[in-house]
DNA sequence: ATCATTTGACCTGC
DNA sequence: GCAGGTCAAATGAT
């Protein structure tokens, strides 16, 4: 990719995330609106249109920036279904110089680095890829004025010489991050990746296209992703200890989560800011993190024009 | 006790 | 000499 190209995603992603910050100020200004305001309902439906505006410039936004990065797929952000399958395979975007002396000392370490083909994924957020990684050290570095965090694959000792750099490119909101892949996974932990992050959770615009997005509604029983039912395995987390929290049941402990959703959606904030809004209106959609750390959630009154979204992270179920 | 993270030191290439 | 990458002891979390 050049440097044109990825100034062009990166505008457009600073672009997205403003409108999605316009939206979300909109709607939040709709939703402190005194009641007996005469000209409501005609304040309502410019709000409406203004909100409809917003999510028209943000579609167009998202398939173009898509386009865009499925022309080269050198850069993978959050917005787009990142494929693992060519790890590895894509031209380096660093310098990729001959004399491949591999694995040998230090001085083997580092000629490794700029030898190999690197693969870099530009994210919202340092995100849960599927993988186990341990952090081996961080340094700031000179040019960006940013640190670097530098991680190995966990099972290193098993022979896996899988590494990553996340660099902070910015600190927008959210911040951008550059992740560099080294070497291919050869270790066992090849799960698939569950992204969601508690930085992108703060934008729900952002992540429609996220895969594992599980939703249902609160007058519902069904729980589905987006391809049907789900899966246990889809569940997978990141330790063997909420592995066991989580049991053989995925389905019913996914059930009790609705229920722990409708009662979050009974709460005084969510229903303060959705004026005449029914829990029965409500549908609400859940991500998911492999860490089990964060369960982010949206929900979205199915009534009028108004969306809202709210986020909560649960420590625990 | 075990494992992960932090951080200063060290090494290598430029 | 400087910047970037890694090591490993110290520290923290579970």
């Amino acid at each position: 990719m050049d440097e044109a190209m990825e100034r062009s995603i990166f505008d457009q992603e600073m672009a997205i995330q403003e409108i999605t910050r316009g939206y979300k100020l909109v709607t939040r200004l709709h939703s402190i609106l005194p009641t007996g305001e005469p000209q409501r309902e005609l304040i309502g439906t410019l709000f409406g249109e203004v909100l409809q505006a917003l999510s028209t410039a943000l579609s167009i936004l998202k398939s173009s920036n898509k386009s865009i990065e499925s022309s080269d797929e050198q850069i993978i952000t959050e917005t787009g279904s990142a494929s693992f399958s060519d790890q590895g395979s894509n031209e380096s975007s660093e310098e990729v110089k001959s004399a491949p002396t591999t694995g040998c000392g230090k001085r083997g370490r580092q000629e490794r680095l700029r030898t190999m083909n690197p693969w870099t994924k530009v994210t919202y957020a340092p995100h849960d890829d599927g993988h186990q990684w341990r952090k081996y050290g961080q340094k700031n570095i000179q040019k960006s004025k940013l640190s670097r965090s530098y991680y190995r694959c966990t099972y290193k000792g098993e022979g896996c010489q899988a590494t990553k750099h996340i660099q902070q490119k910015d600190c927008g909101d959210p911040p951008l991050f550059l992740v560099t892949y080294y070497e291919k996974h050869t270790c066992e932990s090849n799960a698939s990746p569950m992204i969601i992050s508690p930085q992108i959770t703060q934008y729900p615009l952002l992540q429609q296209v996220q895969p594992n997005l599980f939703s249902f509604e609160s007058n519902a029983n069904i729980v589905s992703n987006k391809e049907g039912t789900m899966p246990y395995s889809s569940l997978k987390t990141s330790t063997a200890q909420k592995d066991t929290e989580l049991g053989r049941d995925g389905l019913q402990n996914i059930s009790i989560n609705q229920k722990s959703m409708k009662s979050v959606a009974n709460s005084e904030e969510c229903l303060e800011a959705m004026p005449n809004t029914r829990i029965e209106d409500i549908s609400a959609s859940v991500c998911m993190s492999p860490s089990w750390e964060v369960m982010s959630m949206n929900y979205w009154t199915m009534t009028g024009s108004f969306g809202y979204d709210a986020i909560d992270s649960f420590s625990s179920f």
